[in-house]
DNA sequence: CAGCATCCATACCTGGGAGTATGGTTCCGT
DNA sequence: ACGGAACCATACTCCCAGGTATGGATGCTG
């Protein structure tokens, strides 16, 4: 907490980045970083402009990180698309905080509402990618990858009840289910 | 906005019913409320004691017109269950902006997330009802209904990509596909 | 060592929202 | 008509977060 040595630009926005997943937008203020950081609001207005700066960093910062968790995510080594679903699942974990914290803030702050469409764009086309490699329709493939997006995304808002967990793997069957032949 | 008749306690929840609905719970101000009613803060303070009192009531007032709406849903007219899923996901189109408000606002406020558990549970068991009758497990129902409630909550945080509009229909479709038989 | 740039602390101002104190209406019953 | 209760306006205070102004400390460079 109290590191007495300097802060830099970029410990201003590590902390930034890190209340953010702790504690979602509302909870990133000047007062509350400078107090983690040992400093006061002098260094803040020294390094950034005002807040609006500081945001704007925040997210270049995300948009690279997720960027290269993307990557991570294509260049994974197994070919296995089933595999590669899992995997997602897991970077979905990892991310949780981070990214719900995103999703608030991007309802009513434009910038990270686009730096969020964005990266769904991306999210969903590797999902739909792999739904093809499983023999998926690329409309069908693309409607599931939505399916299994806003399915992880509502467990922010809706936990799982107690006594049953999340339980991933039988989530991935269903959304692998061939669908019946159409009786209409 | 401006009527300058007298405000009613009921108004006032009202008030903040409407504006909870449209910006969520941190726009549910008095001042905001006060001049939507055309009064002063003076009236809120002589039919509340605080801002507590008035979320207490607006709580209530939401979980009853929540009961009431699982009513309407249990005692349908039509016995499909397939149906009774569609009006379930209409249910859901009609209530998405309190709804998603009292989601969100749930993240902090416990009572409010108490209020939520306690409806989720209600539109759970009556969605997981309605997949027994059509045949599945009651765990795979459970499941399945969890699955349908999270993607419906989770197009408050993704919406759905431009020139492809949601399809409630074949959403259903993908809930309702049987699973395969487990090669494992 | 002088001098300048970097970096930060302190003290302030501002705006908005919660909450309070008090006085003024309006209306109703006797 | 009078007194009290219901209801609300006005004018405050307090608090917190963003933002500014200014001076002090540290360190590098010639």
């Amino acid at each position: 907490m109290t590191a007495h040595t300097k802060a830099s630009r970029r410990d201003w926005i590590e902390a930034a980045y890190g209340e953010l997943a702790r504690t979602g937008e509302r909870g990133v203020t000047i007062n509350a970083l400078a107090s983690r950081l040992g400093v006061t609001k002098g260094s803040f207005y020294w390094h950034f402009k005002d807040r609006t700066e500081l945001v704007r960093a925040l997210l270049d910062r995300w948009a690279h990180e997720r960027t290269d968790e993307m990557l991570g995510l294509a260049l994974g080594t197994t070919a296995d698309p089933r595999e590669r679903l899992r995997r997602v699942q897991a970077l979905g974990r990892e991310i949780a905080p981070i990214d719900r914290a995103m999703r608030l803030w991007a309802r009513r702050e434009p910038a990270a509402q686009e730096a969020v469409r964005h990266a769904d764009r991306a999210l969903l086309g590797h999902i739909a990618g792999c739904l093809r490699d499983l023999g998926f329709a690329p409309d069908d493939a693309r409607l599931r990858a939505l399916l299994m997006l806003r399915s992880w995304v509502g467990g922010y808002l809706v936990p799982a009840p107690p006594g049953a967990p999340d339980q991933d793997e039988r989530m991935l069957d269903l959304l692998l289910a061939p669908l019946p032949d159409r009786e209409r």
